[in-house]
DNA sequence: TGTACATCAGTGAACGCGCGTTCACTGATGTAC
DNA sequence: TGTACATCAGTGAACGCGCGTTCACTGATGTAC
C-alpha cells in the first residue's frame, strides 16, 4: 500500500526524474536566453539525449513554455505569499508594501521569468486555461488586502463612480460578491498595474537617465511610489 | 541649385524610394508578426529582391530594427503631441487626458510597435543612442504639462520627500534644472509608469474577466484610472 | 559631344547554423499466466 | 519461479524549413577629361 501516487516501479522513479530535469533544463535557458531562445533541442542537449527523446516527455514546445509561464506564476505567487504572511494582520501599509517589494525583488532577480509572464507576449503563443489559476495568485493577496480593509472598518475611498465605470468592473465585482465599494476596488486594481508598471519601467531600461542608476536609488524610489500608492488607497503611512 | 539636399541623380531618386520600401516591408512584418519573427529574407521577397541586395541598404538585422524602434517613437510621438496640441493651454486635465489616451490609441491600433518599444527587450539587441531623443517624446510632453501647470501658480503637492528619494530623482529634476517640487515630480512620473502599466495590462491580457471585454467598457475604465491619476498630481477633475 | 574609367545596385551561389517534428528501430523494464 | 508478451524510453536518421551574412560577378549609372 504505502503512499500509492509515490512512484514505485524504477520507470515511474526515472520518468519523474527526468521530467524534473527537462525542467530545470528549461527554466535554465529561459534565464539566461529568455523565452524566444528557448528550444527542446537545446534542453536534450543539456541532458545528454538525443532531440526525439524529449517528446517521450512533453507533446511540443508550446506546452514546455506553459509549464514554464506556471512554474513562473508559482514562484512568483510564493514569494509574495510568504513575504505577505509576515506581516501583522492589521498593518495593511506593510502588508501591501511587502506585497510590492517582493514583486520587484523577485523580478529583478527572475527578469526573463517576469517578461514571461508580465511581458509581451510570446508570438505565436496562447497561454491556456492551465495559467489561470497561478496567474491570479499576486491579484488575489492584493484584493484580500484590500478587502481586509475595509472590513475593519477603517475609513477608504468609497466616492460615487460614474455607471459605464462601475459595470466595466462587473467581472472582478462578482469575484468578491460585490463586497467592495467600486471606488476602492477601482483603486486596488490601479495600484495592482501602477506596481507592474513601474516594475517593468525599471528593467525595461525606462529609467535609465531618469532615475539614478543605482541599487539604493531604485529601491528608494520603488518604494516611495508605492508608499504614494498605498496613500491612494486610504492607507495611511506609516 | 535650388534643393541641395532633395535627390537629384536617378540613382539617389531610386535608393531613397527603396529605403523607404525596405522600411515599408520591414513595419508591415512587424506588425503582422512581432519583433522576433522580423528578417532580412523576408523583407528582401516582398521587394522582389535576393536577400543580399537588402545589404547595399540596411547594414544588418539590428539597423533595421533600430530603424523600426526609432520609427515607433516618432509615430507615437508625433500622435500624442499633435492631439496634446489641440487642447487648451489651460486645462492641464484636459491635456493630460487627451495625452493617455492618444497612447492608449496608438497602443491598441499598433500593438506589436508598441511592445517593441515598451515591452520586454527583443532578446539580443541592444538600443543605441540614436533611440534616446525619439523615446523622450512623450516623458518631455507630460513633463511639460506638469511644468506649465505649476508655472501656473495652481495649487500643486509640494510635501518634503525624504533625501534618499529626492537623491535619486536628480537625473531628471537636472533635466527641468530642478524647477519643479521633488513630491511633484515624483507623482508626474507614478502618472508616467501608470500610464503604461494600464496600457500594458490591457493590451496583454491581464485584465481578462476582470474588466469587461468591450471597447466601451475597457475604454471607460481606463477613462476613469487616469482621471484618478491626474487626481494624484493636483489636477481638478474637470 | 564622346570616350574611359569609377561607382554602385543587384545577382546567384554558397557557408554554416539552428529549429520542430516524425518514424522505424532496439533493448530494457514491467506484467500476466 | 519461469516464460511469453506488452509497454515504453531512447536512438539515429531524416524531412523541410528559415535564418544572417559573405563574396565574386555582371551590368547599369554617373563623372572627368
Amino acid at each position: 500500500m504505502a503512499i500509492p501516487d509515490a512512484p514505485r516501479t524504477a520507470r515511474e522513479r526515472a520518468r519523474a526524474e527526468i521530467t524534473t530535469e527537462i525542467l530545470d533544463s528549461a527554466r535554465a535557458h529561459l534565464v539566461a536566453d529568455g523565452a524566444a531562445a528557448l528550444s527542446l533541442r537545446a534542453v536534450a542537449r543539456d541532458l545528454g539525449m538525443v532531440s526525439s527523446a524529449v517528446y517521450r516527455y512533453v507533446p511540443n514546445r508550446d506546452a514546455l513554455l506553459t509549464m514554464l509561464i506556471v512554474d513562473a506564476y508559482d514562484s512568483l505567487g510564493t514569494a509574495v505569499e510568504k513575504a505577505e504572511a509576515s506581516i501583522a494582520r492589521d498593518d495593511y501599509v506593510g502588508r501591501f508594501l511587502a506585497t510590492c517589494h517582493t514583486v520587484r525583488t523577485w523580478a529583478l532577480a527572475h527578469p526573463h521569468e517576469y517578461a514571461l509572464i508580465y511581458g509581451s507576449p510570446v508570438p505565436g503563443y496562447a497561454a491556456p486555461q492551465d495559467t489561470i489559476a497561478p496567474a491570479s495568485r499576486v491579484p488575489v493577496i492584493l484584493t484580500t488586502i484590500i478587502a481586509d480593509l475595509y472590513a475593519s472598518g477603517a475609513p477608504v475611498p468609497a466616492a460615487d463612480v460614474p455607471p459605464t465605470v462601475a459595470a466595466s468592473i462587473a467581472p472582478i465585482q462578482s469575484f468578491v460578491d460585490g463586497r467592495l465599494p467600486d471606488d476602492l476596488m477601482l483603486r486596488g486594481m490601479a495600484a495592482w498595474s501602477g506596481l507592474f508598471g513601474a516594475i517593468s519601467f525599471e528593467l525595461y531600461g525606462h529609467l535609465h537617465n531618469v532615475v539614478t542608476d543605482s541599487v539604493r536609488s531604485r529601491k528608494a524610489y520603488f518604494d516611495h511610489q508605492m508608499r504614494q500608492v498605498a496613500s491612494g488607497l486610504g492607507l495611511a503611512a506609516r
